[in-house]
DNA sequence: TAACCATAAGTAAACGTTTTCAAGACAGGC
DNA sequence: GCCTGTCTTGAAAACGTTTACTTATGGTTA
């Protein structure tokens, strides 16, 4: 398949048909051995300063580039890192994402997009197919862990660098790195009722996924410490997405004792009940506080301007990035739980509730 | 570095250490040669039905995968592509790239991601990366092409399949999918004129970007088919960004014949608009239509609902790869130019024009 | 019965590096 | 002048596949 190749098969001795330089041509035109040229290239070893010259002369004058797949070979490196995440499309993992590509590329690694969409099979496919490739390491962040998964890939390469971002897999002891769960829920809701709301609603990601229960354990956390009353119908589960904020908004928001507020378990989630609330001529925020959890770009396109959670997305992009460079050049695996801070954004969407009704 | 071989060293003949299983293991363990087994592994060449079941027999039994980096090595396929964009965390890329990497992992490819920010002097870098980790083809969608880059590689490498989407590059031959943009600005210019608007301002993104030039183009025409005038001050270019929108945004709404109507260069820049127009008091669509380009997330989100020229971002995404694919496997270069239509999706955010001033 | 062909399977070279090993050169200390 | 140790280099093995070449075996055809 390789033109240069074929050229050669069919013409027999046609010169020089762009063909690809190697560490041979090197060798040969600087009149040393291919080791020699290697250990300059690499500087390992012995090697004068006489010899270095004119090997990178020659580098200089072939434009040599070293071939990375032979490096990989027998290095079993490929400087390329696997990035599993649901669905790229989402703002979340769009930032998620580019901090890690940045801080991968400042290390000298690139890495490869898989989007799962949550589903395990899928996810099992990309884990077979980067495993093959030689990948160095691999990032996880999706909500919903499979440990099957996981678990399989801990067995078959035991050595492999492994984070996961955003999420905790249960009974698993892995490298992580999170944001405070409940403390944001904590704070949203404290937030909340600082204000005066005494009903509150929540609306969370899917049911199993670490952030939402522990976002919801911070949510009642603060209630129950303000005495305040929870209602199982003010409270409800379905997936980190607009569309589930509408729908389980207009839901709340339809009931005759309908909260003063909501926390929306992400951004996402509240730019469904903007738009739930739009539809049922519901004012943010003076008839109805939302606040959500992420400050994503929807945070501040939105009108009223979102109050929200921050996750210092970027930061832990990037610290996730470098714990795996660590456990790759250390060759020693941490099994490090980092927790970073969430902080309150206060924009627009949340205000005083009004005391008269 | 590789833990397997640590132990082997540290330990001497320690047995079974995690040792990754090769074909010469299934061809012991099948008792055959490793070229039968890899012929039966890629049923090319001829093998008998008793020896295809021993060695499946075996690769099973040993789980064996076959290694992509040595298989790379010879045939110098790493059914890689790699993916050069400004920057995931903008929405449009985030929906292109996710249609891009799921055709490409329908057909058996990884993508690696690049953000380059449009910096010429990164994508070199990613370029020579991408080079030399002999990725099989290289998708562009970047604002502004550099032709050097792209002409550098086309040099070294005639054979490379590369496809750019949404740009065109002056002066060079290549595969290209792209929307008509100029038909898009007059379609948006003309659904803008027949509400009745007859001063209509123009918020392009990068001056020298392909699809800036063109959407202006069918900007001009529209206008000039009604003989409308264009107001010089009520053209603005910047970035496809909210920031530009905003402050380009703000400048043109603050003159005294300030335009009824404006034609954002994409939804971004819409998004700007309306924040400028809500600073200003101006409210959208009664003082203001605001018209956008792409129809991404934002476009729905916004309230009022941003009526925008629809760009079929998946469809082109999987149609470049596709492109690509079929260059790789007929091993022929087409240079196509794949042009796709955009449509009119109508909001709420662009209205008839009040004649009461 | 010889010649030919299709089928089957093994040997070894190849891909482009890194790295181990061996060996040569040269210096300094005795 | 010999031994030891420090530099310096090259030959060759290795990484895990694919593939060209070789050889062997039957069966068919002339």
């Amino acid at each position: 398949m390789p033109i240069g190749k074929r050229f050669h098969k069919l013409f027999g001795e046609v010169k020089n048909v762009e063909k690809t330089v190697t560490i041979k041509d090197v060798a040969r035109k600087a009149n040393v051995s291919i080791s020699t040229v290697s250990r300059v290239l690499n500087n390992s070893g012995y090697t004068s300063a006489s010899v270095k010259e004119k090997v990178n002369k020659a580098v200089d004058e072939l434009k040599f580039q070293k071939n990375m797949v032979a490096t990989a070979m027998i290095k079993k490196q490929t400087s390329t890192f696997g990035l599993i995440i649901p669905d790229i499309k989402n703002i979340f993992y769009g930032e998620l994402t580019r901090a890690i590509e940045d801080k991968a590329h400042q290390h000298g690694f690139n890495v490869i997009l898989c989007n799962t969409d949550n589903n395990l099979e899928k996810e099992k496919e990309y884990l077979n197919f980067l495993l093959r490739k030689g990948i160095d390491g691999i990032i996880f962040s999706t909500p919903e862990i499979n440990d099957r998964n996981i678990r399989e890939v801990m067995k078959s390469r035991p050595d492999l660098p492994m984070v996961i971002l955003g999420s905790k897999v249960q009974n698993v002891r892995l490298d992580e790195v999170l944001v405070d769960n409940v403390d944001g829920g904590y704070t949203a809701t404290e937030h909340l009722i600082d204000l005066g709301h005494e009903r509150i609603g929540y609306i969370g990601g899917q049911p199993d996924s670490y952030a939402t229960v522990e976002r919801l354990k911070g949510f009642k956390a603060a209630m129950e410490e303000r005495a305040l009353p929870l209602d199982k119908n003010h409270i409800k589960l379905d997936e980190f997405k607009i569309h589930s904020g509408y729908e389980k908004g207009k839901e709340i928001l339809a009931e005759n004792d309908r909260p003063t507020a909501i926390f929306a378990g992400n951004d996402a989630i509240a730019v469904g009940v903007y738009k739930a609330a739009r539809e049922l001529g519901i004012r943010i925020p003076e008839d109805l506080s939302v606040i959500g959890f992420d400050d994503s770009q929807f945070a501040e396109i939105v009108d009223p301007g979102l109050t929200t959670i921050r996750t210092p997305i970027a930061e832990m992009g990037e610290k996730t990035v470098e714990l795996a460079v660590q456990i790759i050049k250390e060759n020693k695996n941490f099994k490090e739980s980092i927790m970073f801070p969430p902080t309150l954004v206060e924009r627009a969407s949340t205000a005083s509730v009004k005391k008269v009704h």
